[in-house]
DNA sequence: ATACATGCAAAACATTTGCATAAGA
DNA sequence: TCTTATGCAAATGTTTTGCATGTAT
């Protein structure tokens, strides 16, 4: 564990943002300005396989991590700013029930998404209206 | 709307399979050996916005495309053979539902994959065992 | 004629890899 | 010393784009 891999883990596993390896890249080199992206890459494939984060992929733009709660769970993000919060809801377990009831799936992973537009921005909406 | 473009779209309505666009052009290029990849990626894009068709991205794969159910639902994955399969489930609107009150988010969209081992796989890695 | 679709090649972009160097146990 | 991490550059794979050509209304 050298001081720029301490680095990237306290990054991601304070961030609640769920930052881009390109952000990773930008606040790492604060500390240590000699960090190639790479370097970022590399950990970050390692702590994903470790599970100590979690990948959040999309199609054609960069994958965004969560290592504050690096398990499985649903999402809610902004259309309007790309915010990505966390959720702990309840239903998501009956949903899980439901879908290996119905069509015989052992689950072994989720990846739940909702698409929206957060309470800031519908204000936002409500400003420019007015 | 061109031969080809027909050809792709029907691909992608009558596959159930949640095809990638290289396997979408692999496909139209029987009918339409002419055919290039870029034209096919052309059209996906515009099916796409058109919203005749649904992608589903990932982190470092090829997005695949479901034309039969071109509205957001929940799939599963297998994570032995890859199949994606549509589902159809009731409680969805139950967990939209608790996410918008909980969360105060406007939801347009969503994304909802379960990972897990398909029937199928199940009996494989019974008869590897008995 | 005019607009749009096509096909090829090149570009763009995120991510991974090879390899020589550097550092830590 | 020996293993592993680093940083740079090059390679990879997918998707997009520019542009000249072709096709259809």
């Amino acid at each position: 564990m050298t001081p720029q891999r301490a680095a990237i883990l306290k990054v991601l596993t304070e961030s609640h943002d769920h930052p881009s390896v390109e952000q990773v890249y930008e606040l790492v080199k604060r500390t240590f300005p000699m960090t190639s992206l790479a370097t970022v890459y590399k950990a970050v494939t390692l702590l994903k396989e470790e599970k100590e984060i979690l990948e959040l992929g999309f199609a054609n733009e960069s994958s965004r991590y969560d290592g504050y709660k690096p398990y499985p769970h649903p999402h809610l993000i902004c259309v309007k700013c790309q915010k990505i919060i966390d959720t702990e809801i309840g239903l998501i377990n009956n949903l899980t029930q439901e879908l290996a009831d119905q069509y015989g799936y052992q689950i072994v992973n989720q990846r739940v998404d909702f698409y929206g537009i957060c309470p800031q921005c519908q204000q936002k909406k409500d400003d420019v209206l007015r």
